[in-house]
RNA sequence: GCUCGGGUGGUGAAAUCGGUAGACACACAGGACUUAAAAUCCUGUGGGGCGUAAGCCCCGUGCGAGUUCGAUUCUCGCCCCGAGCACCA
């Protein structure tokens, strides 16, 4: 049996892709329906069970629209430049281009075993000059417009990858890929200035289809913050020391300033005495991951600077102390210490012994010093001067106005969101095409000279700096402005640039001129459906959204949102519930369920056992209950093969009371499978199928076999075999040739319900009495309330209930139920 | 700590503009076919109680309240699980 499976399959495979059957002439298309699965990258050489769960059931979506007449265009690539492609060659000793060449054609392998209609006509593969050449033309549209650019800054170092990592890449402090600790240190990298777009970002989220918590873990990374930053004067100097707060309304509780180590008046404005612990200080914090900051958040570390700052509005002298648990990166690195109303503030100054000001006072408590903790909800203003008795927000506007009146502060929005940093000290990525001149400064590589080309030849083992540094051929170059000796920019880009524009691409894969060809994107794009994982509802989903509005802002394309609807699919977790994983051996293969069932039924089980956007533990019980199925469909239309020659189109006069029964069963289950297929319901859908099936086999049976309708018959199973087409590809095929067919099943449209079909002569009406369930009467459809009520009240049940009571009122749902309102007769 | 999901039979799960909870399966039990087993087909199957029986009654969607003729669905409070964020001033 299970070698038969192999070989029909393989036929089918072979059918499809000789034929190029679902290949796209993209040209031709007129209204075309994108579906675009998040692509993988050959960090493995194999397909998972992930994989199979997300590119096997969204293939069986796609069939589906095709089914319904769309033009599907469902593109398949590879996100092949990165750390885990090079990780990987690392481990096998390989050179990635040849590891990233071989995974990737047996990953194709591996899609064509599992039947998917994919376009191969327009794939793509972001580590090929002819795809990074556009990388690197995108690199220089940022450039141009002064939105990718290069500074000093403390960054986080991956001391297990031997790079730098995006903030996004920071996980608990650690590498997300190799789960180092990240330190930071100051270099000079390239970021991209995403923050410019952060309210259009944040904005833009509201209208889409995505679910709601990717919604909301994007709102959260991006981080808007309302509040005003301020000006403290530097007690007898002129320097000036801008702090950010969501607490204006505090401003009288200040009591010492911090600033962040890494602030550039930390060492200057130190007095002589406090000079030397400071800078010990500022070195000791250096050393630490963010891992063991983390990891000691409740000691508030610090050092007074010996400096001291005048309070804008009270006139109070503060000190002004240097903490790491100020973060450099956001606001100003500085912020105002308001230990009675911010818990870090307080358990600095316990910690610290600094002096605790109330200034907000408590409507449902009473607030006395000393505090055992900081209070930090809203509240009405003491202690505060002209602001007495104003409430928190009140107050926030009365102070802001106040300062900015005194040009010492102003309203000010501060986000959580930092540019993106994208440069890389790894050898697999896009070269940055970029050119250091001594007398020039950093020049773009002329359009006419991309791609730049990764050299082949290097010893690209992570050291700290860029491989390419020492590859002389590469690094060496000639400044395209000045013509003098220059050097090449040496790192590479972080491989989410390479996937924040591919969906791009797909409709212009192959063209040698632009990155990609306005007209064809416009047409195709924004993308219908975006399907893929949950993890990516930070990192590549908000790259991606901010390289298409920049890409919109340039002209070049027409819309600003790549993705309006987005689903993603569940989890397939291990038998015991845990995420399967190579190193705990719990992993479940596909391969093995593929050779011995076939890929059409690992597909059907992983449509019918889970909720598509939750997922589950696997079990094999279940898959046994679809391979049953299947067998029995194959049983059923081998036993009925007659009816499929000789048939003709049924009357629809004159039919029996089963043939009603039978056609109601048959297009409520039509539409069931529709709706619930469009939606991603595939379990429901397969169980729509089921009753189809069911019905069918009931009807056989009971019915005589010279009373059955045959036409009927033929009819209503060449609606089934088509629903079951998407779903179990390859066997639904062989069993549409085996009625006499000749061309493909998926050439032929998904059936249609008609609602007159599901009308019924008589309905099962409920029977309550006080809200309970009492009874089931059955009545002609037309049948009217107070005929109704006559028989349910009439009802055994009913009746029983209705003794020494008396109706109060009743309650008439039509078609469902009626409810009698009893009371005891007085 | 904050944000977002979720909690339904022995199991996977259905059903929420409030309207007959448990569709469709798995497993299990009984029966048919068979020398036998497997496969296949039929019947039953939320829990509890009463009854020889047909049947009847009560309880039941994490827990406790509330709104309603009626709540898995809405509101409030709580418990548990999962995911994400986390010194963001």
């Amino acid at each position: 049996m299970a070698k038969d499976i192999a070989a029909l399959e393989e036929k089918w495979q072979k059918n499809w892709y000789d034929s190029e059957q679902f290949a796209v002439d993209v040209r031709s298309l007129k209204d075309p329906f994108y579906i675009l699965n998040m692509f993988p990258y050959p960090s493995g050489d194999k397909l998972h069970m992930g994989h199979w769960y997300q590119y096997g059931l969204i293939d069986t979506w796609a069939r589906f629209q095709i089914m319904r007449g769309r033009e599907v265009f469902q593109p398949m690539g590879f996100d092949a430049f990165g750390l885990p492609a090079e990780n990987f060659a690392i481990k096998k000793g390989i050179h990635p281009d040849i590891s990233t060449i071989k995974n990737t054609e047996h990953m194709i392998t591996q899609m064509k075993r599992m039947g998917v209609a994919y376009p191969w006509n327009c794939m793509i593969n972001t580590s090929k000059p002819e795809y990074y050449k556009w990388t690197q033309w995108i690199f220089l549209q940022f450039f141009k417009a002064g939105l990718a650019y290069r500074k000093e800054a403390p960054v986080n170092w991956c001391t297990g990858c031997h790079t730098v990592l995006a903030n996004e890449q920071v996980v608990d402090g650690a590498c997300e890929r190799c789960g180092s600790g990240a330190v930071r240190k100051n270099l000079t990298q390239w970021f991209l200035k995403i923050t410019d777009y952060a309210d259009r970002l944040l904005d833009g989220i509201d209208p889409l289809d995505w679910p709601q918590k990717t919604k909301a873990m994007q709102k959260n990374w991006i981080g808007r913050s309302e509040g005003a930053s301020i000006n403290f004067a530097l007690a007898g100097s002129d320097e000036k020391i801008e702090v950010f707060t969501t607490r204006p309304d505090t401003l009288f509780g200040v009591t010492y300033l911090t600033l962040a180590p890494e602030h550039p008046l930390a060492l200057k404005i130190a007095s002589p005495a406090q000079l030397g612990p400071l800078q010990d200080y500022i070195k000791e914090t250096e050393k630490h991951t963010e891992l063991e900051r983390i990891a000691q958040d409740d000691q508030k570390t610090g050092v007074f600077t010996g400096a001291y700052a005048l309070n804008p509005l009270s006139g109070e002298k503060v000190p002004i102390w240097v903490a790491d648990y100020v973060l450099f990166s956001y606001g100003t690195g500085a912020v105002m210490a308001v230990p009675a109303h911010d818990e870090r503030d307080f358990a600095f100054a316990k910690a610290h012994d600094l002096p605790i000001n109330l200034v907000i006072d408590s409507p449902s408590q009473k607030l006395s010093l000393p505090l055992t903790e900081a209070y930090t909800d809203k509240g009405i203003l003491i202690n505060s001067g002209e602001f007495d008795g104003l409430s928190s927000d009140e107050a926030k506007k009365a102070i802001t106005d106040k300062l900015s009146e005194k040009k010492c502060g102003a309203h000010k929005v501060t986000f959580r969101l930092r540019d993106w940093l994208v440069s890389r000290q790894r050898y697999w990525g896009t070269p940055i095409p970029i050119i250091h001149c001594p007398a020039c400064g950093e020049v773009a590589v002329p359009e006419e000279d991309l791609p730049v080309v990764l050299p082949e030849n290097v010893e690209f083992k992570p050291t700290g700096e860029s491989p390419l540094v020492r590859c002389e051929e590469f690094i060496n170059a000639s400044c395209p402005k000045c013509g003098g000796k220059a050097k090449r920019e040496a790192d590479t880009l972080d491989t989410f640039v390479c996937s924040s524009w591919y969906f791009l691409r797909f409709p212009s894969a192959h063209a040698q001129n632009f990155a990609f060809e306005k007209e064809l994107t416009e047409k195709f794009l924004p993308v219908d459906k975006y399907i893929g994982g949950p993890e990516h509802a930070i990192l590549h989903l908000l790259y991606a959204r901010f390289f298409t509005m920049f890409l919109h802002d340039q002209k070049l394309i027409n819309f600003s949102e790549p993705f309006p609807s987005l689903i993603h699919q569940g989890i397939i977790l291990a038998p015991d519930g845990q995420k399967m994983s190579k190193s705990k051996g719990n992993a479940i293969s596909p391969d093995p369920y593929v050779e011995k069932y076939g890929s059409d039924i690992l597909r059907l089980y992983l449509c019918f056992a889970f909720n598509y956007v939750d997922g589950g533990p696997w079990n094999d019980e279940g898959f046994i209950a679809v391979n049953r199925f299947m067998e029995k469909v194959e049983r059923l239309f081998e036993e009925q093969s007659e009816l499929f020659s000789g048939t003709t189109i049924p009357s629809m006069d004159n039919l029996s009371a089963e043939d009603k029964k039978l056609l109601f069963s048959a297009h409520n289950s039509i539409k069931g499978a529709t709706i619930d297929t469009e939606r991603f319901m595939f379990n429901t859908s397969i169980a729509r199928l089921m009753e189809f099936y069911n019905a069918v086999t009931d009807y056989l049976r009971l019915v005589p076999a010279p009373a059955q309708n045959k036409n009927l018959l033929a009819q209503l199973l060449t609606d089934f075999i088509k629903i079951l087409a998407p779903f179990a590809p390859h066997r639904a095929e062989e069993i549409w040739q085996g009625m006499g067919n000749e061309t493909s099943i998926f050439k032929f449209s998904w059936p249609e319900w008609d609602e007159k079909y599901l009308v019924l002569d008589e309905i099962n009406m409920a029977v309550m009495v006080n809200g309970k369930l009492r009874g089931e009467i059955t009545v002609s459809r037309d049948a009217r309330e107070d005929a109704i009520k006559e028989i349910a009240s009439a009802h055994d049940k009913v009746v029983r209930q209705l003794e020494g009571m008396s109706i109060v009122k009743h309650i008439f749902v039509p078609g469902k139920l009626i409810n009698f309102i009893v009371k005891p007769k007085s």
